[in-house]
RNA sequence: ACCCGGGUGGUGGAACUGGUAGACACGCAGGACUUAAAAUCCUGUUCGCAGUAAUGCGAGUGACGGUUCAAUUCCGUUCCCGGGUACCA
């Protein structure tokens, strides 16, 4: 019987989902585990071969938990409202509804022809009224809350009414507050509410017609599509993701991310720590207010930079200088944020005519605006130390500004030196202190004059939460006089219209605002705007929990048992978007008493990224519509994309003619295309073309799919090289090349079982000594493996047991059928099989997991490994159990040791038990 | 510029807490079976030198230096690659 790879994993599937063996319960006296994929956004490409990496790891630890006796919940679901698919939409005249709908069809296909033990009854989709009707119920929680700062947590607003009616708070009084109009409190209560309406500069995408989060945007372009983007003023929600900045840094103590990871957030947060200062200005009744983190440098300011947006700038500005700063911020204004950024090497700025003074020493420092201070951080002004900034020292130099050292000889006058080890000179009451000591010292000063106070600040933004457009969760808010008023839990969900037509609305609204039956309610018009793609994954994983529940979000109850997720695995590329909203929305459930845990990943996995190798001709210089053989010599050439070369190309990256011929025929290409300059070799032409490994992307040409790879060698054959690749976290080139290796193992494994001609070929036989030792090493190998998320070491070591089993002719039902179970996490298929082959009921999922039992591996002796200073030269067996003495001895007698010790004393020799030994000359 | 990763055969990669570098696999070379092919099996495969051979010797984990009986592993300097952030005061 042969390993029909085809036929057994059809049958297996279907008998699978038929005897629902995935379905998970939470009705369980097992311990539970969490295993979580990110779930896809599911777009028209479909799957590539980068996209299962993570799911197989977390597929062979859900099912390795299983069968160790966890009750496992390991779902799949869909991330299906954004932007990609509205923009396809446009494009297509398809309604975004109708792609989503086929594309997840596809990817549910995709994704079962692997065999991954999703139970798909709890499959979710964000754009399912089912599931998004609670996204919004979250949003009207947290628009109905605040942050308490004395708390440090989020709690309900109507608290925060309650003491302003009666105790009223530093702004206002008890009375006041009782006065107010309606719109007066709206707006008080809106600077509080942790989901907020607010008129700000935001990221204006023209050809997106939207407005983007901070994350959204890559060096001034948007991450989807690379068009510009732009500041504007507008009326936007927010969710105010800064009161939760100290938690989600102190929350990163508790998890189990990698070390960049948490380095990506925490540098995304940008804590630091430092004081907010007054300067008075000269001949004015106002005071210019800075942000430094380096108070002790306070004697070396030589001059004050702002902002050219800066509030003052209109006010300070004297006379004589009202042209020149006119014509800077002209100069300004028709920069591009883009350009801003990619220019940040050039010195630009003018004086405003205006000093501040020194409130130490009376200095006069004259003031500047120049696009280096941003007008989003800390004050937007800024005291510049030349001495000790690099920027500020650059700006110094050019516009010729007077440095004052106050570090002595740490400076050189040629840079500044950011040092915090100096002893401070030329700087007053500081004289004589180690800046590191002077900070606090002066700080304690400033307060103590009441002219500044410590402060903390954060890089990170409160995160814009509209966008303008369709396919997003409609906001449950209607729009009265000013006022936001919420719609009651009990009008959820609010659906989204279905409209055949969208384009973007008057005046930057979404397309929603065209549809007036729709805005136009009696108690005011709704809001127009939809909610960003990371609302409804920023609580997916809850859901999973309890899909169906129709009275709440997440039943406690299920939210308790199954708590955290577990394993968490996915790309880096969430690392600041998605992962800190999920971890905000978590908190702020948590602080309302919704959930029981505040962290919603314990452990997280990042895959790697497969890259796609691509190709590409190179033109001859002197005849450009020339293709010629790659030289890497010529780096002056100019390359050609060579689409789906990964498919013709030979591992020497040579391409031959008769490939080529090939190429143009599945292409529909015609050979007058490419003039192209043959080598010829053995008779055969060939050129050489250029090889690059890049992302794998549809629009590179570059793309592998899973499909055909499973058609060709089967599901188990493909999930274990994915695994066998490398580890999971690494990111690797894709190549097929080594994917036979693979197949050849598991079909030397159903040989162990069955021969082609003879059929069955196990046995019922009583298993020797040596066959049991190679079974309890593989166990213990494979559990700590697996354990470690190792996954390739792991199929390594399964290819070792199986070499070793055919090599003695193992085939032992008692020793195969325990190999089965410790394979079924990375091979579901040929294990399921194998174990009903040797006479098994029921899934191979409900066996129990092998019991590995130490006492069998005990050795009584081991070949050791003699050095001589160092240098392996001979191997001696020896029992484990000698002295050092009665190891000397024997090591001497050897003849290889007596050869390298020349009849001379040895200095030393080291034994290390178990190890080796080594002998010192 | 700063902060994280990482540099090991022709290739993907292995090596626990410092203890036989190159597991496993691909590729390649040779052989067996076969009319032939596929499949399968066997042998070899880090490099250099010597030898018919078994084998022996030397070098070797980006480079240089250090600690140690012993370094891919620890420390210092430096080069290269990947990722992140970027006038953040």
């Amino acid at each position: 019987m042969e390993y029909n790879f085809k036929e057994l994993e059809q049958n297996w599937q279907l008998n699978w989902k038929k005897n629902k063996v995935y379905k998970v319960s939470t009705e369980s006296d097992k311990p539970k585990c969490y295993v979580l994929d990110m779930f896809p956004y599911p777009s028209g490409a479909g799957l590539h071969v980068g996209h299962p990496l993570g799911y197989i790891a977390s597929d062979i630890y859900s099912r390795y938990k299983r069968l160790k006796g966890f009750n496992v919940l390991h779902p799949m679901g869909f991330d299906s409202f954004g932007l990609p698919a509205e923009q396809y939409a446009i494009e297509t005249g398809q309604h975004p509804a109708d792609t989503t709908e086929k594309n997840i069809s596809t990817f549910k296909s995709q994704l079962d022809k692997i065999g991954f033990c999703y139970d798909w009854e709890r499959e979710v989709r964000t754009s399912d009224a089912s599931y998004y009707k609670w996204t919004q119920w979250i949003f009207l929680r947290l628009f109905h809350s605040y942050f308490c700062n004395t708390q440090k947590k989020a709690r309900p607003i109507s608290d925060l009414i309650a003491k302003y009616e009666k105790k009223g708070c530093n702004n206002f009084t008890a009375e006041e507050w009782n006065n107010y109009s309606k719109k007066e409190q709206e707006d008080v209560l809106m600077k509080r509410r942790l989901a907020f309406c607010a008129y700000g500069e935001v990221n204006w995408c023209e050809a997106l017609g939207t407005v983007l989060a901070n994350d959204e945007v890559v060096n001034g372009v948007s991450e989807r599509g690379g068009h510009p983007v732009e500041k504007k003023k507008m009326r936007q929600w927010y969710l105010r993701i800064t009161s939760y900045a100290d938690r989600l840094l102190e929350g990163l103590e508790k998890v189990e991310f990698s070390e960049s990871m948490k380095e990506m957030q925490r540098n995304w947060i940008g804590k630091s720590q430092g004081a907010e200062m007054d300067f008075v200005i000269k001949g004015s009744t106002q005071n210019l207010k800075v942000y430094t983190t380096r108070p002790d440098t306070i004697f070396g300011v030589d001059f004050m930079v702002v902002a050219p947006e800066h509030d003052l700038v209109a006010t300070i500005t004297t006379t004589d200088q009202k042209a020149e700063i006119e014509k800077y911020l002209t100069y300004v204004k028709s920069r591009s944020d883009r350009e801003r950024q990619a220019e940040v090497k050039q010195i630009t700025g003018c004086f405003t005519g205006a000093y501040a003074i020194n409130p130490f020493d009376g200095k006069e420092i004259p003031i500047w605006i120049a696009e280096y201070v941003l007008a989003g951080y800390g004050t937007g002004a800024i005291m510049a130390v030349p001495c000790g900034d690099q920027r500020d020292f650059g700006f110094a130099k050019h516009f010729n500004i007077p440095i004052t050292n106050i570090i002595g000889e740490y400076y050189n006058g040629e840079e500044a030196n950011a040092t915090k080890d100096a002893v401070l000179e030329n700087s007053g009451f500081l004289n004589g202190l180690l800046m590191k000591d002077a900070i606090n010292v002066a700080v304690d000063k400033i307060e103590e004059l009441g002219i500044g106070k410590r402060k903390v600040n954060f890089r990170m933004r409160d995160a814009g939460f509209s966008r303008q457009r369709y396919w997003g969760e409609p906001f449950p808010i209607i729009w009265s006089d000013g006022i936001a008023l919420p719609l009651d839990a009990a009008e959820l969900p609010l659906e989204l219209p279905h409209v055949d037509k969208y384009g973007p609305g008057p005046e930057g609204e979404g397309p929603l605002a065209n549809i007036k039956e729709w805005v136009v309610t009696p108690n005011g018009l709704r809001e127009t705007s939809t909610m960003p793609g990371y609302a409804g994954s920023s609580w997916y994983f809850l859901r999973y929990m309890d899909p169906h529940n129709t009275e709440t979000f997440c039943d406690r109850k299920a939210s308790d048992y199954w708590n955290q997720v577990d394993l968490y695995i996915g790309g880096t590329e969430h690392a600041v978007g998605h992962l800190l909203y999920s971890r905000m929305w978590t908190k702020v459930l948590f602080d309302l008493g919704l959930i029981g845990f505040e962290e919603p990943f314990k452990k997280l996995l990042n895959q790697g990224m497969i890259t796609g190798k691509s190709y590409f001709f190179m033109t001859s210089q002197s005849e450009t519509d020339q293709i010629v053989s790659y030289k890497k010599q010529d780096e002056s050439a100019s390359f050609k994309r060579f689409k789906y070369g990964h498919n013709y190309v030979d591992s020497n990256a040579k391409l031959t003619k008769k490939a080529f011929e090939k190429y143009l025929q599945d292409q529909s290409l015609s050979e007058n295309e490419f003039n192209i300059i043959w080598e010829t070799d053995n008779d055969e032409a060939f050129i050489v073309v250029k090889e690059e490994s890049e992302k794998m992307s549809k629009s590179k040409f570059n793309v592998d799919n899973p499909d055909d790879l499973v058609i060709k060698y089967g599901a188990d054959t493909f999930r274990m090289y994915e695994m066998f690749l490398g580890p999971v976290e690494a990111s690797k080139p894709w190549d097929t090349k080594g994917i036979e290796g693979v197949h050849r193992f598991l079909r030397k494994l159903w040989r162990l079982f069955n021969d082609d001609l003879k059929g069955k070929v196990w046995t019922d036989e009583k298993a020797t000594d040596a066959e049991i030792k190679i079974l309890h090493r593989t166990i213990k190998k494979i559990e700590e493996d697996t354990e470690k998320y190792s996954f390739n070491t792991a199929v390594s070591a399964f290819m070792i047991c199986i070499n070793d089993l055919a090599d003695i002719k193992c085939n032992k039902k008692e020793i195969l059928e325990q190999i089965l179970i410790l394979l079924v996490p990375y091979a579901p298929h040929i294990t399921e099989e194998l174990w009903h082959q040797l006479g098994n009921e029921g899934s191979i999922l409900d066996a129990s997991y092998p019991a590995f039992n130490p006492a069998l591996l005990i050795e009584s002796s081991k070949e050791y490994p003699v050095s001589i200073n160092g240098k392996v030269r001979a191997n001696i067996n020896l029992a484990l159990d000698l002295q050092q003495s009665d190891v000397e001895k024997l090591v001497l007698e050897n003849e290889t040791v007596q050869k390298w010790l020349e009849g001379k004393e040895p200095k030393k020799i080291i034994y290390v038990k178990n190890k080796m030994i080594n002998v010192v000359i």
